[in-house]
DNA sequence: TAAAAATACTCCATAGGTATTTTAT
DNA sequence: ATAAAATACCTATGGAGTATTTTTA
C-alpha cells in the first residue's frame, strides 16, 4: 500500500464509481480495479461491493479509507518538515579559531 | 515509501551498516542502497551519511524512522483490525418477520 | 588488506494500458 | 441500450540480483 494507493481509496468513496474514480488518478478503469484487487489480497478483506451498476465501499473498505487519510496526512506533515529541515541546512558555516587551532586541530574535526 | 521502506528504515538505525540491514531484510547490498537512493529521491534530502566504512543516518533520516514507526504501527492495528471485522462477518444471520413483511417488504431490503 | 559502500549491467515481476466481454438498469 | 465493472492479454518501468570497482580504517 503506497501513496497512490491511499488516494485511490479517497477518490472511490467519493465516487462510489471505478471509472470516475480513475480519472481523477489519470489512470484507466481496469488498471485501478487490479490495485483493488492488490489491496484485497495484502489485507485480506473485500473492499468493494456491487451496487448495481457502481460500486460502495463495505465496512473494512471505509475502515481502510480512515487509515488512507491518517496515513496522507502523516505523510504531508513529514513532508513540510523535512523539507524545512533542508533549508535550514544551506548557507555557510563561518568558523573563527585562532591560528593553532585551525592549523592543527580544526582540521580532523572538519573531517569528521 | 511502502512497508518495506520503513523496515529497511529501522534496520538501518539499528545496524548502522547497509549489508547487515540487507541480511536482515534477506536482500542483497545494492539493492538496499538503490532503495536507499530512491527514498532519497521521494523525500527530497539525505537519508545516510558515511561514518568511516559504515553509514549513519542524518537528522532528516531519524525523522524518517520515526515516521516509519507510526506507520508500521497503524499498519498492524488495521490489519489486526480488519481481520476481526472478517471474523465477525463470518456466520449466517437470521431474521423473524411476519409473513407479509416477509413476502412484500424484507426481498428489496435485502437485496440493499 | 579487508570490509563496506557504490556502480554498472542484466533480468524479471508487476503495475498499467488496450481491447473486449459481462453485468445490470 | 447504455453505462459501468470484469476479464484477457500485452507492454514497459523499475526493483532486485550478480559482478565489479571504489572507498576507508
Amino acid at each position: 500500500m503506497n501513496e497512490k494507493d491511499c488516494l485511490l481509496l479517497l477518490y472511490l468513496q467519493k465516487e462510489q464509481n471505478i471509472t470516475k474514480a480513475a480519472e481523477h488518478l489519470f489512470m484507466t478503469q481496469p488498471a485501478l480495479t487490479y490495485r483493488i484487487r492488490q489491496l484485497e489480497k495484502e489485507f485480506q478483506v473485500e473492499i468493494l461491493s456491487k451496487n448495481g451498476k457502481n460500486i460502495r465501499l463495505t465496512p473494512a473498505g471505509e475502515h481502510l479509507v480512515e487509515y488512507a487519510k491518517r496515513i496522507l496526512s502523516d505523510l504531508r506533515k513529514t513532508k513540510e518538515f523535512l523539507l524545512n529541515l533542508e533549508n535550514e541546512l544551506i548557507g555557510s558555516l563561518k568558523i573563527g579559531v585562532n591560528s593553532h587551532f585551525g592549523l592543527y586541530n580544526l582540521p580532523s574535526i572538519l573531517k569528521d
